[in-house]
DNA sequence: CGTAATTTTGATCTTCTTCAATCCTCGTGG
DNA sequence: CCACGAGGATTGAAGAAGATCAAAATTACG
């Protein structure tokens, strides 16, 4: 039994449900562009059951030229670039709905790898699937771009976080980019709780800062109030006040809007 | 009269050559795909003749909606975000033959600003008629798709760059990637100087280094005799040496080759 | 209940920042 | 042809943020 189903749209493991549940990628793509009723079925006959992984497996591995796309239905995943040396660099995290490459993977070998965060559940896709599927129905196709146009925001984001930011405010802005993000798919509870296989080590190849200096940042904002954190819940517990030391702004993580 | 003309494919300025040089963009996308003449010919007619900038021109700002793509015919741009506090973090360049954001534009306001980084001469493309010139060459739309691909590839090793290596290291690794972009599109000579208008105000913003310490980097690295630096002429001595120094791999910039 | 993973703590060190001058270089106008 | 001014480069000194090393404490988990 995968964990975070109290946070999520349902749980999925349970097969009464599976008929009913919205469709992690629906979801999503139903954020950007609206679907119709084939559309959303199509997507649902390709991503019905997926395969399940334990936490850290890698999915994905730099270099290898995959010859399908993944989709996360369940549970969280990462991708890293790891340096002669052994330092760690997160690129990104995917949530359920996220998918591994969309017509990226076409093309070219990886540049990176791509690994579960805890346990997941993930649907591999043909990529010949994906594309037909694209071709028939333009508006995943468009969904999906401008999904990848998020996704770019979120590594310039990133970018300027980690170059930009002092180590307090750099853990701060990606709590908040967590919490927003998880709060769109309805994984973060109404007192600001979210639940995720996320360790200290992984925060602080996020956000390029020591394990032992991340230890110590969250220790103050513990001691300012702005977030709890026990085991894997962390809860936020004044999103105002943590966006403001982080100069964190919503917009980049929101769908574009579509010109008109 | 623009500057570099010497390093790049001829001189643009010049009427009498205008016809026979290579555009930018057509040597450019020619790195990815094949062009039929008359793919060749449509670029050409639609970046003829460009604006041109002084230096530290911004192009592009954060926020609006442009209705038209860009394309450097002549000079270097940059991408950039800006803190509230004025610090300032460099998301990429743009040399000749690239363009600010592709078919992105279409639907969203942009994430950042793009400026001149000296004197450049820019085409202005009005949105629909890029998109008529993709719906008429696919060839063209996959040509830009992987430049796409490789932005992202550099997007991702600079978050690397950033976050686990060091001054040293991050300056190297910038200018090891600045000297094979320069290089594939003919902006290096031989000996393997470099001209361009780099300030160290810039290095600084790209790299997430203070000014001073990216100028003392600099001795360091002269007095290891691995670049020179004369003004705005950067030599990289021993490229070799550089790259071994930044862990610098250049498989990441290279066009990726495509699926058989 | 024992072992491994993770978090926490302490002490020390160094890389990089900050602040504040000074010094070039180069284009401009007198 | 030279003085001037501005942007850019360089230097120095001092401080701080964050890194490193090593160990202990806690927690998770089979």
């Amino acid at each position: 039994m995968l964990q975070y189903a109290s946070f999520g749209r349902g749980d999925c493991d349970d097969p009464l449900f599976t008929g009913e549940i919205a469709n992690p990628l629906v979801a999503k793509l139903q954020r950007f562009v609206s679907l119709g009723a084939e559309e959303i079925a199509s997507i649902t006959a390709l991503s019905r059951s997926g395969q399940k992984f334990p936490a850290n497996h890698v999915i994905i591995e730099e270099g290898s030229r995959p010859d399908h796309v993944c989709i996360i239905l369940h549970g969280f995943a990462y991708r890293y670039k790891i340096l002669t040396g052994g330092r760690r660099q997160i690129l990104g995290y995917l949530v359920p709905g996220d998918l591994c490459d969309a017509h990226f993977a076409v093309f070219d070998q990886l540049d990176h790898s791509i690994a579960t965060l805890g346990d997941a559940e993930v649907v591999r896709i043909p990529i010949q699937e994906l594309l037909d599927l694209l071709a028939r129905h333009p508006a995943i196709e468009r969904g999906l771009s401008l999904a990848a146009l998020v996704d770019r925001s979120i590594l310039h984001e990133w970018l300027l976080n980690i170059g930009q930011r002092n180590a307090y405010q750099k853990l701060s802005h990606f709590l908040c980019e967590l919490s927003v993000r998880l709060k769109a798919i309805g994984y973060v509870s109404a007192d600001g709780t979210l639940e995720l296989p996320l360790n200290q080590a992984a925060l602080a190849d996020t956000t390029g800062l020591t394990l032992v200096h991340i230890n110590r940042t969250l220790q103050r904002m513990r001691a300012e109030s702005l977030i709890a954190l026990r085991g894997r819940r962390l809860t936020i517990l004044d999103l105002e006040r943590l966006a403001a030391v982080a100069g964190f702004e919503v917009g980049y993580l929101s769908p574009p809007v579509p010109a008109s």
